[in-house]
DNA sequence: AAATCGTTCAACCGCTCATCC
DNA sequence: GGGATGAGCGGTTGAACGATT
């Protein structure tokens, strides 16, 4: 008697799953957990076969996945974990969490392997090749051996720092840096700018959360469902009822996601610069405070502007950031921001988000076109940019929405630590100059 | 502008492993 | 102990896309 199949393969869709679909498991799974993923699709009425949705959501879904390339480190301690368990991705994936085996398994075909083959370094033993000595690099490609060599000392340090990496145990802060507040994907609402998703910038599942294991998230009692595709559906979550005893962070023990290393660091910077905000300070000490409080600079624009979910983030925002002083993980719930395709390089390619590829770092960066040169004008044209949507609508001016730091810091184009056309760094409030808080 | 080639990565396939009965 | 079953793993595929000709 055969083993019988994952599914009949009858009426069992196949291929690329659309946002629907997306909306539909991610919506059973938040509810329902899964107990059989055999049962699944049947339940979240899918024509998908439970392993195929079991993948789907393992490999994008997952509100725990980082997106992108992986960074240098992570790189590194891929080389190097491949070099002592092999192509075991899974185990390879445990120690870099956010990230799936086969993103990694991927990424290694795709980068590394050629990687370390220019390198002279044979990807299955990372033992040097043996290949007869190249002849003399003519001068077009001095530059490149300059790369490589530079590429060989990162890997004689990486070989170095390989016995401490394992003795120390690897801790997830320094094995698995933080994205960067450039790296992060615009929500769907934010790039939309009014709450529709924008299938041009609305990321795949680019998310800031603490990190898990899909079994984890099925042990949690769900509340009600929650279409994740419909941004509405998480900004009118009630996220301080949704944990109310235990943070994400006690819930994924260990963890630290994005949002808290995000929030940390505006709440120091911002104690270090408003030190009597906590003790409601005067509007000449900390002029943006009370009105933060009270009611965010973009609540009225966005409402003259037909962005009401502005005033929902932020009253979200004030509701965790007022609770009782657990974990700020809670909220990094907030954000599973579900794409209705991947991000493609065309959506990319102008933002911060960008990471070009290699070859395109051995070249000389292209001079930009007349018009990007100028892309901060000057602080007194954008000065004259009146309403919220005019100075988000801007290419050329600050790309702050120009009051809370809740918009500013999800919209794409933003640094996270300072405006581009100013240098206030006060993250809790702003960074940009439509706010007095500099 | 069109054709061709190369790259990337989501998704699939087939297998193994773990668990239950 | 052995069969049935579900879950997970690693290899492979193919569509989409970008780069090049």
């Amino acid at each position: 008697m055969g083993r019988q199949p994952c599914c009949d393969k009858v009426g069992v869709k196949k291929g690329p799953w659309t946002a629907e679909e997306d909306q539909k498991l991610v919506g059973f799974l938040l509810t329902h957990g899964h107990c059989c993923w055999r049962v699944v699709p049947k339940l979240a009425g899918l024509l998908r076969c439970g392993k195929s949705c079991r993948l789907r959501w393992t490999n994008y879904l997952r509100p725990d996945l980082k997106r992108g390339l992986l960074s240098d480190d992570e790189e590194r301690l891929v080389i190097d974990l491949h070099a002592q368990l092999g192509n075991r991705w899974s185990k390879i994936a445990a120690q870099l969490p956010g990230r799936t085996d086969n993103e990694i398994k991927n990424h290694w075909n795709t980068h590394i392997r050629k990687k370390l083959v220019r390198m002279g370094i044979d990807p299955v033993t990372h033992l040097p090749l043996q290949e007869p000595p190249a002849p003399a690099p003519a001068p077009a490609e001095q530059q490149e051996q300059s790369h490589r060599q530079q590429e060989e000392l990162q890997l004689q340090e990486l070989q170095n720092g390989r016995e401490l990496i394992m003795q120390e145990g690897a801790g997830e802060d320094d094995i698995t840096p933080m994205i960067q507040p450039h790296e992060i994907m615009p929500t769907a609402a934010a790039a939309s700018n009014c709450g529709s998703v924008s299938s041009a910038h609305a990321g795949s599942a680019s998310v800031v959360s603490p990190s898990c294991s899909s079994s984890a998230v099925s042990g949690v009692e769900w509340p009600e469902p929650m279409y994740l595709l419909g941004m509405d559906g998480i900004m009118d979550a009630d996220w301080g009822s949704l944990f109310p005893d235990t943070g994400a962070s006690d819930l994924y023990p260990g963890s630290r996601s994005h949002f808290d290393f995000f929030y940390d660091e505006a709440m120091a910077e911002a104690d270090s610069r408003l030190p009597s905000l906590a003790e409601g300070a005067e509007p000449g000490d900390a002029p943006e405070s009370k009105e933060f409080a009270a009611a965010p600079r973009s609540a009225e624009p966005a409402a003259s502007t037909g962005c009401g979910n502005d005033a929902k983030r932020a009253a979200v925002f004030r509701s965790h950031e007022s609770g009782s002083g657990s974990s700020s993980s809670n909220f990094s719930f907030a954000f599973p921001i579900l794409a209705e395709t991947s991000p493609r390089k065309k959506d990319l390619v102008n933002t911060a988000l960008y990471q070009p590829l290699e070859k395109e770092c051995e070249q000389p960066p292209p001079s930009p076109p007349p018009q990007q040169q100028q892309l901060e004008p000057p602080v007194s044209a954008f000065m004259e940019m009146t309403t919220e949507e005019e100075r988000r609508s801007s290419d050329t001016g600050c790309c702050c929405c120009g009051c809370c730091w809740f918009d500013c810091s999800w919209w794409y184009r933003c640094q996270w630590w300072r405006c581009g056309c100013c240098s206030c760094s006060c993250p809790s409030f702003c960074r940009c100059t439509w706010c007095l808080c500099t």
